[in-house]
DNA sequence: GTAGCCTTGAGG
DNA sequence: CCTCAAGGCTAC
């Protein structure tokens, strides 16, 4: 509380300037039947035939569907008579049912959305993600029927010939780790110019415009602070020389990804921070006992929290946000923010088998006592495992993080349509990345936020579990970690 | 086996 | 009541 208080010096709240679409018009056009112009347009992205709606996770048309359906039901294998890189489409989508089942996969059905049961009607979890994914592809078909792209600011990218120093904002260019840290954000510039086998029906094979700021709810003026300040310490800049230079027309990273990544915090500036911290936390307990391996766990959450709101508190749009919306946000959300936090470290740094923290602390399963902790413990590493497979990136890092920090449902906000409409946009970035980036078309989008829903749980049960102990005095108390926890428990 | 059309039923 | 994404039916 005092953190946030003490940096209260909010000039403004966030300017919501009028769209170049009217609101009022807007709500009349989404009225009209528009979603069924959006469903004409798109293509199947197995076979290219014309969609007839969301079938088994996404759009897709009739007699894929149907074909998906005959397959999981009937569990049926089939054999490619080639090389099983036969290719699909309408005329010869009947040839190889290996290949075209590969393909179902590969773009993103599910196979837990056939029923085992065989029930007909109703609607199934992946409805809200239907709805946001159609609420996207019909702002980006207004854009384009208006003509309007946001184009009004240079992209912000990665320079191929940025200096490693620059990148560090002041760490040890020696380091290996940050080497590593340094080759794969250039790399995944790179990657992100030659985007992976999209199917030449794919809209997003054949052009992408950077998105933000689509819809114009927030000024650029508000993401000025933040670009101008962090962007040379991160090594960001509009150098004209940059990747994207000699493809005007190509894929562009969507600018509110690179804006959100600005103002994450560098995994290792963050371990440095916390270690620093813990070091001091660690010896003045010392001087009375030797702290459990539980205790330094909570010492380091605790930093790790502090971090958190740090980190918070200077980002775009937050940081324009009331102050009491900023402690409401942040009470509800700190617990995901430190379990992703963790779970980032491990998947970034490709860190496998025990829960290694931030520190270094080095937290074995079996040395575990409590078999909650040991539970939850547990079920962190098979998140990490999943985001691991998964391969998630740090921009897609950077967006879950919004996600997760502007949450609408959170209760009396007083600027509620801004919050909603920052994760809307939040959702927006995170969707046109993971299209852009993966073959997997949506099913990657939909990966993470049933990722994000089981984060979620995760971290009510370890609040839960916190609030537990706090209670029967164990974990360190007069700290920004028991704060949270009250605060919670005491609103609940 | 395929694919177009029909029926169903939970959720908005 | 309407929507729409499930499963079902059936001509090919």
């Amino acid at each position: 509380m005092l953190l946030l208080r003490s940096h209260s010096t909010l000039s403004a709240s966030v300017k919501v300037v009028d769209s170049p679409i009217s609101s009022v018009w807007w709500c009349e056009f989404s009225r009209m039947e528009f979603r069924h112009f959006v469903h004409l347009e798109e293509h199947c992205p197995i076979c290219g035939d014309k969609v007839s709606g969301y079938h088994y996770g996404l759009l897709t048309c009739e007699s894929c569907k149907g074909f998906f359906k005959r397959t999981v039901q009937n569990n049926k294998t089939y054999i490619c008579a080639e090389n099983q890189a036969c290719s699909i489409d309408k005329t010869q989508r009947k040839r190889c049912p290996f290949c075209r089942f590969q393909k179902c996969l590969q773009v993103g059905m599910r196979l837990e959305a056939v029923r085992a049961d065989r029930m007909r009607g109703g609607r199934n979890k992946f409805g809200p993600i239907y709805k946001q994914d159609r609420a996207l592809k019909q702002r980006k078909a207004l854009i384009q029927a208006c003509g309007f792209r946001s184009e009004s600011r240079a992209p912000l990218i990665f320079s191929k010939s940025q200096r490693v120093s620059n990148f560090t904002g002041g760490l040890q260019p020696e380091s290996v780790l940050h080497s590593t840290l340094v080759t794969k954000a250039q790399n995944d510039c790179i990657s992100y110019l030659s985007p992976p086998l999209l199917p030449s029906s794919s809209p997003c094979a054949t052009k992408y415009q950077c998105f933000t700021f689509s819809n114009s709810t927030i000024t650029p003026e508000h993401t000025e602070n933040c670009t101008s300040s962090q962007g040379s310490a991160a090594g960001i800049h509009t150098d004209s020389d940059n990747l994207y230079s000699s493809s005007p027309q190509g894929p562009r990273m969507p600018q509110l990804v690179i804006e959100f990544l600005l103002c994450d915090l560098d995994q290792l500036q963050l371990q440095k921070k916390v270690t620093t911290s813990l070091q001091q936390e660690m010896a003045s307990w010392r001087k009375h006992r030797n702290p459990t391996t539980f205790t330094l766990m909570c010492l380091m959450a605790d930093q790790m929290v502090v971090c958190i709101v740090e980190w918070a508190r200077t980002s775009i749009f937050f940081k324009h946000l009331k102050v009491c919306d900023q402690m409401k946000l942040l009470h509800n959300c700190w617990s995901e923010l430190l379990i992703l936090d963790i779970i980032s470290g491990h998947v970034l740094y490709n860190r496998e088998g025990s829960l290694l923290l931030v520190t270094g602390l080095e937290v074995q399963l079996s040395d575990i006592a409590s078999p909650t902790l040991a539970n939850l413990l547990q079920s962190g590493q098979e998140l990490i495992e999943k985001l691991h497979t998964l391969k998630v990136d740090r921009q897609e890092f950077a967006c879950i993080k919004f996600l997760i920090l502007f949450n609408p449902d959170v209760k009396e906000l007083e600027e509620h349509q801004l919050i909603e409409s920052v994760q809307e946009q939040a959702e927006g970035a995170l969707l046109e990345y993971t299209l852009c980036t993966s073959s997997q078309h949506l099913g990657r989008f939909t990966n993470l936020l049933l990722c994000l829903s089981e984060l979620r749980a995760l971290s009510i049960l370890a609040e839960d579990y916190l609030y537990c102990r706090h209670l029967i005095g164990e974990v360190p108390c007069n700290n920004l970690l028991t704060e949270m926890l009250r605060v919670r428990h005491s609103l609940a």
